[in-house]
Order: structure tokens, then C-alpha cells, then sequence
DNA sequence: GCGTCGCTATATCGATCCGATATAGTCGGC
DNA sequence: GCCGACTATATCGGATCGATATAGCGACGC
């Protein structure tokens, strides 16, 4: 999952070090918020020994060593320059050494395969994921994501729905209550997107066999599975 | 965080055993939907090894062995009856033998230390759990839990709106998108909960030294983290 | 009869992920 | 000159997940 993730990253913005991978999945896509160290460099190192990926040592000063300083006599001076450089040559703020990772064919190969199914079924985080770069997913396949998931949460809300939340007092009752909403609204928004897929699907429709069939009554059945 | 679920439910249901504790996990809080056995039953053993809970061994037929059946001459006929005997006497469909868990003292104790601040600070499936047995809570403590996570929500939702979606894509900008609406939500609630705690705080106010204070404005100031 | 499917139930394994912590360099302030 | 904040990589232990094994029993079909 984590692997889509910097896969994903790694093709879309080009060479990333792991913080920076970090710092995107925080800011950049809201979910994932709270990818931790401990994950994201075992991932890196895992992706690494795969060939998924390749990495360079980014040292502190610049490789080209630029023209050496003319000595003025005054060391203090000279250390001047040379700090004065590598702040402005490369980085402004305080640093350290840094691994700049690029993705491989071999990883491209790997993020279209994570994309399109395998890696752990729908969970909503792993879900947000697929679907942040669905546009790397052809257009039946990019449904068939939307309809799954939308296949699931309906199931789950039914569930929570049939259980009815008797029985439990005001705190658990506001819970489970509020996860129901949470599904609906979620549900509305899978519709949303898969009206505008339908619609852009167009000369190719059929495409998955189902997609546009009542397509325009979802709106009205938050609450079936899809069963009129 | 399952430690926490799991003796929850034995001290509101009595006594359970795992496969029964997962239903209601699925079915009845709706959130932690995907407990797998996995997880469960090391967490059983553990709560059992650390004295929190304690076990007993039920086997298929009641120990109790009830009358002995009479001969009646027929092998078959007397199967039967004791077929039927232990499909009334407890169970109606086909099962096994089962390990039925009910918390102790100490378990209590955890449970009780659980609840109130140890764990990971705030996901939002451990906020849910937290909330789901806050009538176990003092009312302090309860507002405390609320207002932690409308603080963490508010400042995710802020980090997410100051990065703002351009330069993405039209799949990652909806997911974003749909993110922050989620975490709206959530505000919305948390703040409907945190009045009515507010209100039914009534006598004891000021018991965290700010529960009431702007409370009525909250509805307006979805978007800061209530720095009006 | 017999296989096999589905349900109840417990358990373990490997992989992954998280939270805490260590290490290390740079910068600014006091 | 020391301390805190920020950038950066890395590792460890524990929690969790998904898959799988095992096992008893009922129901269905053939």
C-alpha cells in the first residue's frame, strides 16, 4: 500500500528523498496522513532491493566542486564562501546528506500492477490511493474501482443499518450513527465521480457491462445495495 | 486499541468468546469492521496472560451429562436423541467447542486506564472506540476526549485547505476534496456532541476550565482552529 | 451412503505498519 | 557555547492484517 504510494510519487513528480516523500503524502494527498519513518524506509529499502526503484547519495556540497576558492589569506574568509555556496548551490535551510530515489521500468511495471488490483482489497485509505492516481488506469478499469467500492461501502451500510443501533446508549449510538453518515456521504461521492466517468466514457460505454445502467436512479438509493 | 474493544465489550455483554466478540465488533460499532482472527486471538491470549481476562473451556455438550438415556433397544433412536438433546440444550447450528473470556479486577483497571489517554493518541478508529465507551468516562474526561479531537481534526483540515489542490490532477483533487468535507463533518458532529456536553454539564461547569467558553460560536469557524 | 459446501470456532505465520527512539548535521537565538 | 528547531536516515519491538490450517457439525444433492 505504501508501496503504491511512493511509486506513484516517484512517476508523476520525479526524483524524491524520503523525507520529501513524506512532506507530499502528509500535505499533498490529506489521506495517508501519518506515514511514519518506520514504514516509509523499510518500503524504500524493500522497493530498492526489488529494483522498483534506484538510489544516488546526494551529498552535502555539490559534487562539481565549483571553482576552487582563491586563497585571501583569511581562512575564516574562505569558510565564509564555501558556506555561503552551499547554501545558495543547492539548499537553503539546515541539512544533512539525502538518498534521492528514482522509479525503474521494472517500478513502473510494479505501480501499474498495485494500481489495477493486487495489494490489499479496499480499505478507504488504500482506496483514496488508487484512486488519487487513477489517472494512470484506463477508463474501465478506473469504474470497475468505483463500482467495487461502491459495492462495499453499500454492503457496509446496510450491515450497520440491518443491526439497528437499539440497544446501545447515547455515546455508542452517536458513533455508529455517525459512521452511517459518513458512509452515505461517501457513497454520494462515489456516484458523483462515476456520473462524470459515465459521461466521459461516451463512444466506449459498456464498457464494463454495467456502468451506465442506472446510472441516473443511484442518486435515489442510498440505501439498497443496488437492488430496485 | 483491540485490547481496549475487546474488554470494553465484556464488561458491557458479560461474558463472550472470540468468534462472538468479532461479530459485535463488525456489527454492532460499525467502525473496526475488519477485526481479523488475526489480530484477535493474540490479543485474547495476551489479555489473558496479563490477568485481564480469564477463560473457560466450554466444550460441545453440556458438562452437566442431564439423564443418561433410557434403552430403549434402539442404537439409532438413542443417537437421535442426544442429537436433538444438545441441539436444544444450548446451540442450534453446527458448532465446536468454544473458550468463553469475562474480564477480571484487573482487567477493569485496564480497561479503565485504556480509556482515558494511554494508546495511540488519536486515529480516528481509536477516537470512535474511545467515544463508543464514554459513558464509562467521568463527564471531564469525556469533554477532554472531544475536544483533543476536534483540535487534531481542525488542524488536518487547515494543513489540507493551506496546501490547497492545484497542481493536481482531477482524481487526486477529488479525493482531497472529498477529504476535507469528510473532516467537516466530523467537525460538525464533534461540536453538536460537545454542546450537548456542554449543556448537560450544567451544573459543573468549568470543569476543563474552557468546555463552555464560545461554545455557541463554534458553528461559525468550521475553517480556523477556533482562533477567532 | 458419500462428497462437499457452508457455518462455527480457534489458532498460527509472514509481511507490513506504527510509535518511539537513535543518530547526525545545520541554523538561529540567547 | 549551549539549546532548541528543522532536515534527514535508520532501526527496533509490538500491533495488526490477510492467508491459511484445522476441526466439528448440518444440509444438500446424487
Amino acid at each position: 500500500m505504501l508501496d503504491l504510494a511512493i511509486l506513484g510519487l516517484l512517476e508523476e513528480r520525479g526524483e524524491l528523498h524520503g523525507y520529501e516523500i513524506r512532506r507530499q503524502l502528509r500535505e499533498g494527498l490529506g489521506l495517508l496522513a501519518n506515514v511514519s519513518f518506520g514504514s516509509l524506509y523499510p518500503a524504500l529499502a524493500r522497493l530498492e532491493a526489488a529494483g522498483a526503484v534506484e538510489a544516488t547519495e546526494v551529498p552535502l556540497v555539490a559534487d562539481v566542486p565549483l571553482e576552487p576558492v582563491p586563497p585571501t589569506g583569511s581562512l575564516s574568509g574562505e569558510l565564509a564562501v564555501l558556506r555561503a555556496r552551499r547554501r545558495t548551490t543547492r539548499r537553503s535551510r539546515g541539512q544533512r546528506a539525502r538518498k534521492v530515489y528514482r522509479i525503474t521500468d521494472a517500478g513502473r511495471a510494479m505501480f501499474a500492477d498495485l494500481l489495477a488490483g493486487s495489494g490489499p482489497t479496499d480499505d478507504s485509505r488504500s482506496f483514496g490511493l488508487r484512486l488519487a492516481f487513477a489517472r494512470h488506469l484506463p477508463a474501465p478499469a478506473r469504474l470497475a474501482l468505483l463500482e467495487r467500492r461502491r459495492t462495499q461501502l453499500a454492503e457496509r451500510l446496510a450491515e450497520i443499518r440491518s443491526a439497528g443501533s437499539s440497544g446501545l446508549d447515547v455515546y455508542a449510538r452517536s458513533v455508529v450513527e455517525h459512521t452511517a453518515d459518513a458512509l452515505e456521504h461517501d457513497i454520494g461521492w462515489l456516484d458523483r465521480l462515476l456520473e462524470s466517468e459515465g459521461l466521459s466514457a461516451g463512444t466506449s460505454r459498456h464498457a464494463t457491462g454495467r456502468a451506465t445502467a442506472g446510472g441516473t436512479s443511484r442518486h435515489h438509493s442510498l440505501e439498497s445495495p443496488r437492488t430496485p
